[in-house]
DNA sequence: GGTAACTACAACGTTGCCGTTGGATTAGAG
DNA sequence: CTCTAATCCAACGGCAACGTTGTAGTTACC
């Protein structure tokens, strides 16, 4: 059989980001990530170095695959809704993504690969300032917080899971009631931030 | 000196409230937690049994002083936005509470304090739902999902501190900055959650 | 004064994880 | 065939955490 260094490569990472989403940095251990990729706990650290160097390469990972996913949309964002609508579409697909988030946020030290993800973000502000300055969204809320607002509109159902079980007792995991919760998500996004209309 | 068992009791929780939010259920250690208390490690064990009791009963604690000191408004939420203000204040000056829940949902377990919980959720969508029925609130969004909504527009904030500095770049202790904050917290929620006015 | 409860202190056994190492296998490249 | 590189395997040293225990001192209460 060939090497396959890349597909070694690849599968420890699939791994340590399944064990990092569920068992968060501290919970996880090397040593379940390698059997769980059926790979040799040395290979870890030979290609990735320590733990934490570990769990920010699978956290930039998401992130990419995340901003390749949901692309802004290209109407200047009057379609705030259906962008909304996208974010959590994603999120529910990969929830990942969110945990690995709220772990880092937890933890507290400086974000993994700072200034991409900066930069990502400022240019997001100013595409809903911009949308502000066209009318295309209302200007009565800073373009920064509803940027913020909107991806946790995303992104908080994971956020708080045993809120929204005791909230409504229902499973997130079954298809109608995720079709009801992205429909809230598009309606609130509209609410939120497009412009008055007549009643 | 008198025996003050429940100062010795009220000191270790006090400790492991701070411990556990600071670090999350798995990076707190008991000794750390004793030390701060400036108490003996066997204490807590005498007094909570192991940490995972200690962790619920802190967080027991913890909701309950929430209940208490945000009370549902009596006017029938047509002030919501002044209630997801005060929301937001309580967890601005208890950032530990908003960081114990979501430790507690990345870790996966059953809830501390279901059925209490649960019941207190409960009796809030009723309320919104009541709401809804007299025309105070927008019967366009299900009462369940807005309540859930209005509660993540408070602590959100602390659920992706990496996010908000980055969108921002202000700093979340700033006086100036929480004021900002908390006024986007009133409008979303009302331009959420009241009826369209007319333009 | 004696007894029972509370507390302090220190050390313990056990377990588990991190990150490393040395040597044995296996596969490709010249 | 030989040399190099990737992988496996097993074990290691070091450390830190959990939860317990035994002993000694302190306070309340009868």
């Amino acid at each position: 059989m060939a090497w396959d260094t890349e597909g070694t490569r690849r599968r420890l990472k699939e791994a340590a980001t399944v064990e990092f989403a569920q068992y968060g940095p501290d919970g996880t251990t090397m040593t379940r990530i390698a059997e769980r990729a059926g790979i040799n706990k040395e290979r870890l650290y030979k290609y990735f170095g320590d733990k934490e160097s570990l769990f920010e390469s699978v956290l930039r990972d998401e992130l990419e695959k995340l901003a390749a996913a949901v692309t802004p949309p290209a109407d200047g964002l009057k379609d705030i809704g259906e962008f909304a609508g996208r974010t959590f579409d994603y999120h529910a697909a990969h929830p990942e993504l969110a945990r690995l988030l709220l772990w880092e946020g937890l933890a507290g030290g400086p974000p993994a690969d700072e200034a991409n993800r900066t930069e990502h973000y400022r240019r997001k502000v100013r595409a809903f300032a911009a949308a502000q300055r066209d009318g295309a969204l209302t200007d009565d809320l800073d373009p920064a917080y509803l940027a913020f607002l909107v991806i946790g509109l995303a992104a908080w159902w994971h956020a708080a899971p045993q809120l929204t079980r005791m909230l409504s007792g229902l499973d997130p995991d079954d298809p109608d009631e995720r079709t009801r919760r992205r429909a809230f998500v598009v309606r609130a996004a509209e609410r939120l931030a497009l412009p008055y209309r007549e009643a």
